[in-house]
RNA sequence: GUGGACGUAGCUCAGCUGGUAGAGCCCCGGAUUGUGAUUCCGGCCGUCGUGGGUUCGAGCCCCAUCGUCCACCCCA
């Protein structure tokens, strides 16, 4: 035997046993989608690395350390996309669906960063991402929010918080950045190493520094809510009040601000506690200018990015269901003749009654062996034919969650099992 | 990228101060021969993550490397 490849770091398998997860996680989130008149885009993984720059940010972590970017044959430097926004605003340019629409839109795949794994954080991991262009006002935050509540909701998750923020306009934000660089500078000497950085690139992020040694500078500090520009405190007023009356408890916290450079005035994160340090499984905001940096016509635009894999242990963790995914029928054939019959009434069956699960043992050996499967395979029927059975054009039925076994023509088989499945 | 813990059969793990690997689960077969729990019996399964080094001898010691996990950083 040669030598195995081993697994990319941080790049992982979804195994059928996982899978149910992942497609119950999908189904709500489709359906919440649909619900709600968001449609899919799909859009693709690898784009020039000057979009997600220009996009995200050329002094964001993302974009500085943790993108997956190289040259192709070319010499064109491509990078594999870190989050789906980018792409999506870039898609509604390049196809011209930002002139005079509004557009509800969602995608679902792959995003990719270098970072160093941790549970719950993935060089390649999948988000359920939602998008709206065309939408400036206030409502259309609320309903992005709403929706995500919606899901949680469907899911049965409940240990998740919302939190909410505003930044402002990007020159409201501007203004607050040279305010607080001021009044961290004034106070240089008791900032730590990575706030020291953090004030030449990106100022607001000191605010949310988890070391305790700096909590009272930061409680201290000039607050971005206080120095709202007057359209995005009402904005934001009007959202707050939208919440409430849909019933959605949320706390205002005014140091949350996004690593990206492109969000204005909203920005909003789901967090939870059971998830370790990784508490953020949702977030998103308003990125009114971004469509414009990226060379489209001025679009108000909101969006969140649900990550899925984080999700999905927030479900485990909180004890969700997702179904089992099992056949509603197997069958049982011994010898050869039974099993080419088998064989054949199995696709009748399937072609008479189409939304049955049939799943037929192919495995052989021993009815023992064979019932073994079928009863480890969680069908709630098994259909068995030997040779007695085939001569006299019968199968037998027997149920495998309590219930008497019966004979029935092969004729009536496909009626009867799905009344028995139904039942 | 920084710091720390870990890496033994498909899975969960044991392996005393170094003497050439074990259990449970799973899987397969059987318990009078066409029927799934349980029980009983039997069987299969490992280059002890990988590569070096120390040693008469290493799963146990040292180094490197890959991977996982935790924290930081950052973020979904």
């Amino acid at each position: 035997m040669s030598e195995h490849i081993e697994p990319l770091r941080g790049m992982n398998d979804v195994l059928p046993d996982e899978a149910r997860w992942w497609n119950r996680l999908e189904a709500v989130a489709r359906e919440v989608f649909s619900n709600y008149g968001y449609r899919e885009i799909r859009v693709p993984l690898l784009e020039r690395t000057q979009l997600f720059k220009r996009a995200i940010g050329e002094y964001t972590d993302i974009v500085e350390k943790e993108m997956f970017s190289f040259e192709d044959r070319d010499g064109q430097s491509l990078a594999l996309r870190p989050e789906a926004t980018a792409s999506i605003v870039r898609a509604a340019i390049s196809n011209g669906l930002l002139h005079n629409q509004k557009h509800r839109l969602f995608t679902i795949g792959p995003m990719f960063r270098g970072e160093r794994p941790q549970k719950g954080r993935y060089r390649q991991f999948y988000q359920i991402d939602a998008e709206a262009f065309g939408y400036g006002g206030p409502e259309v935050d609320a309903e992005l929010i709403l929706m995500t509540a919606r899901m949680w909701r469907q899911l049965g998750i409940s240990r998740v918080r919302l939190e909410i923020n505003s930044l402002g306009t990007a020159e409201a934000r501007a203004q607050y950045r040279d305010l607080l660089r001021e009044y961290l500078r004034a106070h240089e000497a008791q900032l730590d190493a990575d706030s020291v950085r953090r004030l030449q690139g990106n100022p607001l992020r000191v605010l949310d520094s988890k070391n305790p040694d700096m909590a009272e500078l930061i409680a201290a500090a000039p607050l971005l809510t206080d120095h709202l520009d007057e359209e995005s405190r009402v904005h934001f007023e009007r959202l707050k009040a939208l919440l409430e009356a849909a019933g959605v408890p949320y706390t205002v916290n005014p140091r949350l601000v996004r690593g990206l450079d492109y969000y204005s005035r909203t920005v909003f994160e789901w967090v939870t506690d059971a998830l370790g340090s990784q508490n953020a499984v949702c977030s998103g905001g308003r990125y009114d200018g971004l469509v414009t940096q990226l060379g489209g016509e001025s679009t108000p635009a909101i969006g969140w990015a649900m990550g899925m894999e984080r999700t999905i242990l927030l479900m485990q963790e909180l004890g969700c269901d997702a179904p089992v995914e099992s056949p509603d029928v197997y069958f049982v054939m011994a010898g050869a003749t039974a099993l080419a019959r088998g064989l054949q009434l199995a696709e009748d069956v399937r072609t008479a009654a189409p939304r049955l699960k049939l799943e037929t043992d192919l495995g052989g050996g021993s009815f023992k062996a064979q019932f073994k499967r079928a009863d480890k395979s969680g069908a709630k029927v098994a259909v068995v034919l030997g040779d007695d059975e085939v001569v006299r054009g019968e199968a037998s039925v027997k149920p495998l969650r309590g219930g008497e076994q019966t004979t029935i023509s092969f004729d009536a088989l496909a009626a009867h099992l799905e009344a028995i499945v139904a039942g």
